[in-house]
DNA sequence: GGATATGCCGTAAACGTTTACGACGCTATA
DNA sequence: TATAGCGTCGTAAACGTTTACGGCATATCC
């Protein structure tokens, strides 16, 4: 004998009523609800998520879908690790368990969340990296599945997002680099068709038509989004003629290899170029010190969820109602290495 | 009508012939086998997780554990990613999902691993951070849930495990410090009770005594595993009156935070200090290039499901017997950084 | 005091799948 | 021809939980 039968029997009271009492249903007497807790926490038991799950649908599971392997990650680095923070603070709350969905770069993220939906393997869903046209997004929403996407998308289904405000990101980047003098501005810029980066890339040239300015499709600099990708910026801008005076960069790590690869020239952040980046753990410590923007990624994390929440049945009695399509600003944190002014 | 029935009544079979052709059972004719599977693609029919798990036990699920928080992330960089890259080929050919179970620095690691055994949640599991003592490892032993540790620990129950050889590292690291005319050499440490932390300080004190040196306490620069704690320790690390001439790092991303904090004060590593610490993505850019030691992640994460399915009764039959417990070595990337050497 | 409401609890069906068991038709053997 | 064996398939019971439903007390009302 297992599971709530056990308990049951240890009670002797019967399986529904300890149900009852465990999930908080409201036909239970006090004092038995207490006995049934007591008892539940002495035996150490716990519900089987395939019962429950079979039953009511319910899993008490959020997934968070992330791909792995070589080429995309870079931005799997301690960028999760700080959302996941937040998002577990609200979900403790409500004994909902995150996990991480590991998609590999060999399967196609649609096949892939259509397996997990059809698996029934979580209540809800938070997809990241969302991709200019994002089939996920419309399979998501036609079979109503709650879910929230980290990042917005030209693939519109009424659905609840947040995203990080890079369009303010590349105007205040640029006007920061054009009130100091800067004309020949170059950004870097992702190579697949991740939807930050178009976003990215539209608004700085926006940003630079603002001023008078035109964005060249050589001052587009796309590389993978980690170190390996910084280090070969470096080498392609420094080999130009018309080197740019200064450069915007729209991934954390990739400063990690300009870094490297401009100091093996002899070119200096901030003495020789102009560089403007995003926060990060180890951007934080590159010296000279990186101008950059961030954010509190805890912050995202907590409202991630909490947008979530809103969209779930069980749970929205909790937090504001509607759908939540919000941008997160970016704060500037001043460094060095834009200290490079031209006249 | 949905689920297995849908497509039984579609093909005009019993349901329990789609079970098995599905599953691969043996009495069942190969022209229906291949009906069926040919069916099941069409319609995009998935097996209910739920419902198969409460069957048969099974849910085609490995978890990865590891914990989140600010604290005692750091860890939680770019390693997890290179792991879960081998993992995932593994698994792939076994139709077994990944996926990360995020342990909040909030909960105890031993009440949450019970959380997830008692729910049924995953067919194996595969922990990491191992303590000195960890009582993960007893209570899964003890329940015959499979699994396998990456890292050490005294608690032993004959499990599997892999690690990496940081006694090699260690060993390695000393003697060519030494080799360099060095005497005062200091180290890093974590300063919670993880096995690697002990493993490394005492094989370090080994080295050094195997040299007729001796490891002072003030020697060990214990620090949060990440980019502050690196800072922190050069702050320490220079006010000192006898200061080390080298120091041997024991994680990834101490390094960043000391190259920092050393060259606010002008000290240069591979001129004024040598260092020694592990390879990483951003460690590889450093700047002068740090010697570290490293390995492939990838094949840290191939052996590590390899070592978990050969304890599974449903997939030992491909993988060779015999619980492994196995060191990985690691190989030295030289760097500019150990370039100090004292007369 | 009878009818009605209320609080609490037990019973049993349902969720979607796997699998032990038995049934059926066919072939091979005696 | 009778029997045994084999290949294939349908039937139905289980897995552990939730929940609709009904039943039994006790309290409340006229």
């Amino acid at each position: 004998m297992k599971g709530i039968r056990r308990l049951a029997q240890h009670l002797d009271i019967s399986i529904g009523t300890v149900s009852r009492a465990l999930n908080g249903k409201p036909d239970v007497n006090e004092a038995t609800r207490e006995r049934v807790l007591k008892a539940a926490a002495e035996l150490g038991y716990v519900p089987n998520q395939a019962g429950r799950a079979l039953r009511s649908g319910a899993t008490g599971v959020i997934g968070f879908m992330m791909q792995t392997g070589s080429e995309i990650t870079g931005q799997g680095d301690t960028f999760f690790m700080g959302v996941f923070d937040g998002v577990q603070t609200v979900f403790a709350r409500h004994q909902l368990d995150l996990v991480a969905l590991l998609c590999s770069s060999e399967e196609d993220p649609e096949a892939y969340v259509q397996r997990i939906v059809a698996r029934g393997f979580a209540d809800g869903l938070i997809i990241s990296a969302t991709r200019r046209k994002d089939p996920r997004i419309e399979y998501l929403a036609q079979r109503h599945i709650p879910f929230v996407a980290l990042g917005r998308s030209l693939s519109d289904a009424g659905h609840p997002w947040l995203d990080l405000d890079f369009e303010a990101y590349a105007t205040a980047a640029i006007d920061r680099l054009v009130a100091r003098g800067h004309r020949r501005i170059a950004i870097s810029a992702p190579h697949d068709d991740v939807n930050l980066g178009y976003v990215f890339v539209e608004q700085s040239r926006r940003a630079l038509a603002a001023r008078g300015l035109t964005l060249e499709d050589d001052m587009i600099f796309r590389s993978t989004p980690n170190e390996a990708g910084g280090y070969d910026i470096a080498k392609r801008l420094l080999q130009r003629p018309d080197q740019p005076t200064a450069i915007v960069l729209i991934n954390e790590s990739v400063s990690i290899g300009l870094y490297r690869g401009l100091s093996e020239a002899g070119v200096r952040p901030g003495r020789d170029i102009a560089v403007i980046g995003l926060n990060s753990p180890h951007a934080t410590f590159l010296s000279p010190t990186l101008t950059c923007f961030g954010l509190s990624l805890r912050n995202v994390g907590i409202a991630l969820a909490e947008a979530l929440l809103a969209t779930m049945p069980a749970y929205q009695a909790d937090y504001p109602q509607g759908t939540v399509r919000r941008l997160w600003p970016f704060e500037l944190i001043e460094g060095e290495s834009d200290d490079y002014r031209l006249p």
